[in-house]
DNA sequence: ACAAATACCTGTAAGC
DNA sequence: TGCTTACAGGTATTTG
């Protein structure tokens, strides 16, 4: 009997830890040194940690943005007088750098920021799921946050695995435990370490663990190497809304009845936790 | 303590 | 062709 093949899973492109490494690379060529002058806030779910826009743009303004940092999904920039701005993109959010007032506002742009050379780096958010604060230098809003998935080592990712029944890829995601991996790159991920993601995160073997962990490190380079995963309606693009190129080399995210690249085999998609799990029956 | 379900939101495309 | 509807998912919150 021949597999059903169906369309693949329509599926976007979104910001997990290669995308914000990406963009933050890119924060610092392109931004280190640079005084905000002003800040306009026209979509006010995008600041609403904090009371009202003013209080926000208050933060902001008058600062100079002196280092850029990532922890997971999370942006950080560093600003003097000491404090953070914290960006997080979440499902469709873009940091974007225009090079002056001039350039035609995109749909969306919720924050803009004016900086004292004249350019302006602006928050566009279709889906308004993202958002941007500015903290003391601690940031207590993430002290829940897990080790980043590129820091973690394989000790301390059987540590954080073991006895944990949520399934591994669940657990993967779970950004109180590693931050920085979401949806696509967890299959990606549990796809190259060969392990199958409804599994018990504590019932894996030391031998998987290891498989894992080097599929974390590798998955995880790659797309950042690739300046991340751009996919259907480019929901992620970069500082310069240029594209990334790691969509190219996925092996089973949103390619459902597609060929397993290991064994041919039609890629299978379940639902895992309210959300797609594409795999491969034979090659997990 | 841990695990699972739900709300939030809009562009896209499938289906009629 | 045009309308309706389901779907995509990270995190905070709620419920178990």
């Amino acid at each position: 009997m021949r597999p059903i093949l169906r369309r693949p899973g329509r599926s976007l492109a979104l910001p997990e830890l290669p995308e914000v490494e990406t963009v933050r690379r890119d924060l610092a060529a392109t931004l280190a040194g640079v005084l905000v002058s002003a800040v306009s806030v026209t979509g006010l779910r995008s600041t609403r940690r904090h009371p009202t826009a003013a209080s926000f743009s208050a933060a902001l303004a008058g600062r100079r943005l002196v280092g850029f940092e990532r922890r997971g999904k999370y942006l950080l920039v560093i600003l003097e007088p000491a404090a953070v701005l914290v960006v997080h993109l979440r499902m469709s959010g873009q940091l974007r750098l225009a090079a002056g007032p001039d350039v035609p506002l995109a749909k969306h742009s919720h924050v803009v920021i004016d900086l004292d050379d004249g350019r302006q780096l602006r928050f566009v958010d279709p889906r308004t799921f993202g958002e941007l604060f500015v903290t003391t230098p601690d940031v207590p809003e993430l002290a829940q946050l897990g080790v980043d998935a590129l820091a973690v080592t394989q000790p301390e990712l059987t540590r954080l695995l073991a006895g944990r029944r949520a399934r591994i890829k669940v657990a993967l995601s779970d950004q109180r435990i590693i931050a920085g991996i979401g949806n696509i790159y967890s299959d990606e991920i549990l796809w190259t370490a060969g392990v199958r993601g409804t599994r018990p995160a504590g019932a894996l073997r030391p031998v998987e663990i290891g498989r894992l962990h080097g599929a974390i490190g590798a998955v995880l380079g790659a797309a950042v190497e690739s300046r991340g995963s751009s996919l259907r309606d480019q929901q992620y693009v970069d500082l310069g809304g240029l594209t990334g190129s790691y969509q190219e080399r996925h092996a089973v995210y949103g390619r459902e009845g597609l060929p397993c690249p290991r064994c041919g085999r039609p890629i299978r998609r379940i639902v895992v936790a309210q959300r797609s799990h594409f795999w491969c029956r034979c090659c997990r």
